[in-house]
DNA sequence: TAGAAAAATGGACAATCGTCCATCTAAAGG
DNA sequence: CCTTTAGATGGACGATTGTCCATTTTTCTA
């Protein structure tokens, strides 16, 4: 077990981390300084150098944190869920849409870095793994999806569909970015699903994916 | 006529925007200082004090500028375009994803605004107007294909429609932004093709959408 | 063309930025 | 308990930030 220096030591870390990503949504990047930043996490100038060897670095860090949070929510959901492809894909939508992910915080972390990702390399490179791991999760569910359909010529092809969705939910996601008041999750959801079960009627049926009109 | 003194001053001011939006693409927003800006602009420093009354209302303009120029050229092509509603669809999603209008510049810009904007308040004001003038357009379409469709019970309603829509291009937007290497135009438009078209079979046909494969 | 007005200049200014290090504190090892 | 060592502190530092204005230059008007 760690002693208290190594426990000391990376609950610091994570209060950096957490200072930042608070900052960062509250603030946005521009305003999240190194003072701004110690001054959150209640702790000295130094640290941040310290143990990240500089603010760049720290901002890299926390955004590999909030990613890996993102991934690791979405997998522990999988695991807990239904064997078949169409259960997967809808686990995954619900997931990605649901309010422990999809929620003011994390879109504004998430359109935040990377508005800047694209000019702090360190950032942009947790980018691509974070959009492998989800394209993968996608791409595995809707070839069995198509293999199933067992047409000679399917409508979408498992990559197109995985395209597809993915633009969709990202669609969703700025959607909520522009529109924090007005966004309506269930109106979200049943787009999505419609626009499923319209290209694969077998596997994705209207009324799993809609709550009772009334 | 304007004389040469107003001529002269509209002249510097749209270099400063220019500036900005050249800088920003390039550099991203925190790297926009006003050093950088005047540099590029090739003008003195107390400009952007005289035309603008300060750094925050020039990044206003510059987003709004940016903001006026995608939809002047939306609505432009929108002109020229057939009356049917599937065509003026079809002209919207080409539009939009075409390479005049989705570029790195134009991609890195957008979403460099976006980031901030949540923090900004005089940038973010100007989401809200692109916004609706596009969903006006697309929603205007998609509720006489709803009405010409004629079921009783449509697949999905017009609202819907253009909501999905949108999240989709949206969407195709930020997969340029985190992939500009890979990303495939053609790919996408038949993406958003396919999907319309399983959606409304009858208006959307793929042939019109898919150059062909060989 | 002389005087008035507007526009443009560029440096002064205080404030803030991120980095770094001399110093102090406290846990770990003997 | 004493020594060692890693961790933590907070202020000093030069660089850079955005603002503002006294001054100069250019254009317009009379």
């Amino acid at each position: 077990m760690p002693g208290k220096r190594e426990q000391n030591r990376e609950q610091n870390r994570q209060a950096l981390i957490k200072a930042v990503l608070d900052s960062v949504s509250e603030k946005g990047i521009s305003e999240t300084s190194v003072s701004e930043i110690i001054q959150r996490a209640g702790l000295s100038r130094g640290m941040i150098h310290l143990h990240f060897g500089g603010k760049d670095n720290l901002l890299a860090a926390a955004a590999r944190s909030s990613s890996e949070e993102y991934y690791d929510g979405l997998e522990a959901l999988l695991q807990s869920g239904g064997d078949s492809p169409q259960e997967r894909v809808e686990m995954i939508v619900r997931g990605d849409l649901s309010e422990p992910v999809l929620n003011r915080r994390n879109v504004s972390i998430w359109y935040a870095f990377r508005g800047e990702a694209r000019n702090r390399s360190a950032i942009a490179e947790y980018s691509d793994t974070r959009d492998d791991r989800l394209r993968n999760m996608i791409l595995n569910a809707f070839t069995r999806i198509v293999r199933e359909a067992g047409r000679e010529d399917p409508v979408l092809s498992a990559r197109d569909a995985t395209h597809g969705t993915i633009a969709l939910m990202e669609g969703m996601w700025t959607d909520y970015l522009l529109h924090p008041d007005r966004f309506d999750r269930d109106e979200a959801l049943r787009i999505v699903f419609r626009f499923l079960a319209a290209l694969f009627p077998a596997h994705f049926s209207l009324a799993g994916a809609v709550p009772p009109k009334n």
